[in-house]
RNA sequence: GGGGAUGUAACUCAAUGGACAGAGUGCUGGCCUUCUAAUCCAGUUGUUGCAGGUUCGAGUCCUGCCAUCCCCA
C-alpha cells in the first residue's frame, strides 16, 4: 500500500523530533505535532506548526528550536530544504521529481492513493429510516444522503459497515390510517399512488380527530387491535407496510441507495416485554403511577427528565423498541459503532438512549447521534410548499431530472432521446445529492430550486463537466491512435504550472478522506473535488493533451486519467453517478 | 423557566487554534476556425452579531449580552 505525501512527512518530522527533544517528555499534544498542507500556496506545499507548542512546553526560542528540528531533517527525496519562517513555522515544497513519481504510483493504485484504515470496525448506520403509510418527502433526503455517503466513506476507508433502514412501522399513527382505510378509502388514487392516498386518508382522520374526541378515541382502539393481533387490522398493516415499501424502493432504486437491512420497529414486537423486565430487574426503571421510567441523574441537562419505557396501559414506546433494537444489534453484529443519522432536533432523545443503553451495560459500543440542520424555506421556517404539505421527494426528483433534461435537449440536441434521459438523470439527481451535501453538516440550510439543480458554479454539473471532458480527450486520443496505456508509466513528467498544481492536489485526495471521516463532514469531499475540478479545468485550458509532444503527451493523458479516477471515486462516495458525455 | 444550536461579503455558503478570512452567485470587462464555452481569465465586496477574557497566535476556545431557531415541561 502506498503511503500518502503527508505520511512521508510526517514521519520525517518525527524521526527528526526524536532526535532533537531526546526523550524529553512534551506534554504537547500529538493533534498539533501534524504535517497539513499549507493554506497559502505562497509559503509552500506543507507545514508543520509544531515546533511553537513544542517550544512553549520547553520554554526554548521557537525559531531556534525550528532549526534545530530542520538540522535533523532528512527529507531530500521529497521536498526542497525547508524554510522557516515567521514565528517558527517549517515550510515544505515538494520536489517535482517526488511529485511525478507519486502521481504515477497514484495512478498505478486503484484506491487512487488512499489507504485503507489500519482499525478495521464494525459500524452499524441507522439511516434513512422513515415512517410507512406515509410519502417520503424533503424532510427525508438529508438523512438519506448523508447516511448514504457515510456508509459509503466507511466502506471505503476499509470498515465493516451495516446499513440498517430502521423504518418505522408500528407507530400510533397507524390507528389513524387504518379508520380512513376503512372509511374513506379511494381505491382509484390508492392503485394511482398508494403513498399520496394514505396521506390523505391519514390527513382526513388527523383533521376530524381534532374536532372530534370520539375519533381520537376510536383511533387508540384500532391501534391497541392492531397490537393486540386483531385479523383485520393487522391484514391492513401488513398490506400497507407492504405496499409503502414497494413504493420506497422505487426511490432507493433511482437514488440508488441500498440498505443492507430493513428491520423495522414491529420486528422488535417480540423483545419489548424482556426489555422492559430487564431494565427492571437491574433497578434502572422504576414503576411510577402505573408506568415504568427511567430516571437520570446525570448529565445535569437529563437531570429533570425522564425516559418512558411503557404506558399506563401497557403500550411500549419508540423509546423501548430503540432500546430494543441497540441490545439486538449487539447480539447480532457485536459492531464498535453505532451511528444514528437523524435530524438534530432529535438530540435529546438520542442523550437519553445512549445515556440508558451504557448503564444497560453496553460501555464499550461508540454511540453516535449524527445530526443534521434543517432545510428551510425562504422565509426561514421549515420549507413547504405552496399548499403548505412537505414537497414530496418523487416530486423534487421529477423536477430536477426535468430542468436537466431541458438543458441536455439544448447543449446536445444531436444525441438519441434515450441517451438525453439518462444523462438528465444522472445529473438531475446527482444535483440534489450534491446540494445537500455541499453545506456543513449540522447548519440549517435555505432550499431553493435554482441552487439545489444549479448547473452551474459548485454543483455537481461541474464535477460531472470536468469528467465528461476527461472522457472526450480520450475519446479523441483514440481515435487518432494514440495508445493511451498510461498505467504503465514511472513517471510523469510535469512542466507548466498549471500541471504541477493539478498533480499536488491530486496527492491530497487521502487527507480530504481523513478529513471528511473525522467527523463524518461529506463537505471535506465536495470541497475538495470543486477545487479539483476548477484546478483541472485550468490545466485543460493552459495544456493541451493530444496535440502535445512525448514525453509530455503520455503525461498529461496520466494526468487526465488520475483526475478522473479521483472524480468518480470522490462522486461515487457521495452516490453521484459520472457519465460519458453530457 | 431549563437545555441545545446558529449569527462570516449584496445573496447563498466554506474555513483541523496558525501566516493576508475564502468560494459560488450577482455585477463589470475580456477570450471559441484549437481535446465539449455546462468552461476560462481579470476586476468588484468584510468592524466574522456586540463586549470582555485565555493564547506567541482566535471566525474557531471561555464568560456575559443581543438576535433568530429548535427541544423539554
Amino acid at each position: 500500500m502506498m503511503q500518502t505525501v503527508q505520511q512521508q512527512l510526517q514521519e520525517k518530522v518525527n524521526t527528526a523530533l526524536q532526535s532533537v527533544l531526546a526523550g524529553a517528555s512534551s506534554e504537547v499534544a500529538a493533534d498539533v505535532l501534524q504535517v497539513v498542507p499549507c493554506a497559502n500556496p505562497q509559503f509552500g506545499d506543507y507545514q508543520f506548526n509544531g515546533a511553537l507548542p513544542l517550544a512553549k512546553a520547553q520554554r526554548t526560542n521557537p525559531r531556534a528550536l525550528a532549526q534545530n528540528i530542520v538540522a535533523q531533517l532528512d527529507v531530500a527525496g521529497i521536498s526542497e530544504p525547508p524554510e522557516i519562517a515567521g514565528p517558527g513555522f517549517i515550510n515544505f515544497r515538494l520536489k517535482r521529481e517526488f511529485i511525478q513519481r507519486m502521481a504515477a504510483q497514484a495512478l498505478a493504485d486503484p484506491r487512487v492513493g488512499v489507504p485503507q484504515t489500519d482499525h478495521k470496525r464494525t459500524v452499524i448506520v441507522d439511516y434513512p429510516s422513515p415512517n410507512v403509510a406515509k410519502s417520503l418527502h424533503i424532510g427525508h433526503i438529508r438523512t438519506t444522503f448523508i447516511g448514504d455517503a457515510i456508509a459509503r466513506l466507511l466502506r471505503f476507508a476499509g470498515h465493516t459497515v451495516i446499513s440498517d433502514n430502521h423504518i418505522g412501522d408500528w407507530g400510533t399513527g397507524f390507528g389513524k390510517v387504518i379508520i380512513g382505510w376503512k372509511k374513506y378509502r379511494d381505491e382509484a388514487n390508492f392503485q394511482r399512488d398508494p403513498l399520496d392516498e394514505m396521506d390523505r386518508l391519514y390527513r382526513l382522520v388527523e383533521a376530524e380527530s381534532k374536532q372530534n374526541k370520539e375519533i381520537q378515541e376510536e383511533a387508540r382502539l384500532e391501534t391497541a387491535k392492531l397490537q393486540a393481533g386483531d385479523p383485520e387490522n393487522r391484514a391492513i398493516w401488513q398490506h400497507l407496510r407492504a405496499v409503502s415499501q414497494v413504493e420506497f424502493d422505487r426511490i432507493y432504486d433511482l437514488l440508488d441507495i441500498h440498505c443492507d437491512e430493513t428491520l423495522g420497529e414491529s420486528f422488535y414486537n417480540d423483545r419489548l416485554a424482556g426489555v422492559v423486565q430487564d431494565l427492571l430487574q437491574r433497578g434502572i426503571a422504576t414503576e411510577s403511577e402505573g408506568a415504568i421510567i427511567i430516571r437520570f441523574e446525570e448529565p445535569a441537562n437529563l437531570g429533570d427528565k425522564i425516559m418512558v419505557i411503557q404506558k399506563k396501559d401497557g403500550a411500549s414506546l419508540y423509546s423501548t423498541t430503540d432500546l430494543a433494537t441497540v441490545q439486538y444489534r449487539m447480539e447480532r453484529w457485536q459492531p464498535d459503532e453505532i451511528i444514528y443519522v437523524v435530524d438534530a432536533r432529535q438530540s435529546l432523545h438520542f442523550q437519553e438512549l445512549f445515556n440508558v443503553t451504557h448503564r444497560w451495560g453496553f460501555k464499550d459500543v461508540i454511540l453516535r447521534h449524527i445530526t443534521f440542520g434543517t432545510i428551510l424555506g425562504d422565509d426561514g421556517k421549515p420549507i413547504r410548499s405552496r399548499s403548505g404539505e412537505a414537497i414530496k421527494l418523487k416530486d423534487l426528483m421529477a423536477e430536477a431530472e426535468r430542468r436537466a433534461l431541458e438543458i441536455v435537449r439544448q447543449k446536445n440536441p444531436d444525441l438519441e432521446a434515450q441517451k438525453q434521459q439518462e444523462i438528465a438523470r444522472v445529473i438531475g439527481l446527482g444535483a440534489l445529492k450534491y446540494a445537500d451535501l455541499a453545506p456543513s453538516r449540522t447548519s440549517d440550510y435555505i432550499f431553493s430550486w435554482d441552487k439545489s439543480l444549479a448547473l452551474s458554479g459548485n454543483s455537481a454539473v461541474y464535477l460531472e463537466y470536468a469528467y465528461v471532458r476527461i472522457r472526450s480527450i480520450f475519446r479523441r486520443a483514440q481515435a487518432e491512435g494514440i495508445a493511451a496505456d498510461v498505467q504503465q508509466l514511472e513517471t510523469l513528467h510535469l512542466e507548466q504550472p498549471a500541471e504541477l498544481e493539478l498533480a499536488k492536489f491530486i496527492l491530497r485526495f487521502p487527507l480530504a478522506i481523513e478529513t471528511a471521516l473525522s467527523d463524518y463532514r461529506l463537505n471535506a469531499i465536495t470541497d475538495y473535488l470543486f477545487e479539483l475540478a476548477q484546478k483541472f479545468t485550468a490545466f485543460y485550458d493552459a495544456c493541451p493533451v493530444v496535440k502535445s509532444e512525448e514525453p509530455l503527451r503520455s503525461s498529461r493523458l496520466a494526468l487526465c486519467e488520475l483526475t478522473a479516477n479521483v472524480l468518480k471515486q470522490g462522486l461515487n462516495l457521495l452516490g453521484i453517478e459520472t457519465i460519458e458525455k453530457m
